[in-house]
DNA sequence: CAGGATCCTTTACGATACTG
DNA sequence: CAGTATCGTAAAGGATCCTG
């Protein structure tokens, strides 16, 4: 049998599984990864901008899931005072740090893409 | 302004998003992570030792997210002929490939815990 | 332009009870 | 034991229209 780790009275893969779904709830949601990669490929990018790179997406949806994202300090949001008001949004610096995660996804899917069998 | 990468005239970073949307379909779900994390700890485990194991989740819902998960070739399922029968759920070896995945997850989860302040 | 308000449809999820 | 069936609720998502 194998033996389990235990930190204070509590198995680590507890610890572990309680900071997944931490980490889950706040990028849950169909759009969240696809506008913090935007995001963080793109720098700095207008309202519209996203609208138009991420390909589907409402602007309900999009102004929603900007405010999820700027709650926890993933994004910032800047207004500019232009004529009709602009807004720019980027990526912090704490969102940067997801890097590692979306590079994983985006990894493991295009693997994953090249060996789908009919499965659905 | 910043160049673009562009393979076979498509953007590289539409690759990336597309990559990481399907990756992100598979693993859908309140419990997928959760399940994936605890048979990769788990090695073998039995219907009742997940219902057991994953805290909150209903035999619904764990039969439903392992078929999902069984279908995706993620987890197989060995059916014994005990009396009563009984059922083993292991993770595949492409399952284990989503390692990295979760364990940059659990890593950002435990980082992030440390530095919340009082966003929801 | 950048959203908010409304309304509506569709999933997701969960409790309970039942079956081979 | 390992699910399936049924039912009900809640949340997610989306289309459309409206406004400072």
């Amino acid at each position: 049998m194998k033996k389990k780790a235990v930190i204070n009275n509590t198995p680590v893969c507890q610890v572990r599984m309680q900071a997944i779904s931490d980490t889950m709830s706040i990028l849950s949601g169909k759009w969240k990864f696809h506008i913090l990669g935007t995001l963080i490929e793109g720098e700095k990018l207008g309202f519209m901008d996203l609208l138009r790179e991420i390909d589907g997406i409402g602007s309900k949806m999009l102004s929603k899931e900007l405010q999820d994202l700027e709650s926890n300090h993933l994004v910032s949001r800047t207004v500019m005072d232009t004529k009709p008001i602009t807004v720019n949004y980027a990526i912090t610096k704490y969102g940067v740090t997801l890097s590692p995660i979306i590079n994983e996804l985006a990894k493991w899917g295009i693997a994953y893409r090249k060996s789908l069998h009919g499965s659905k």
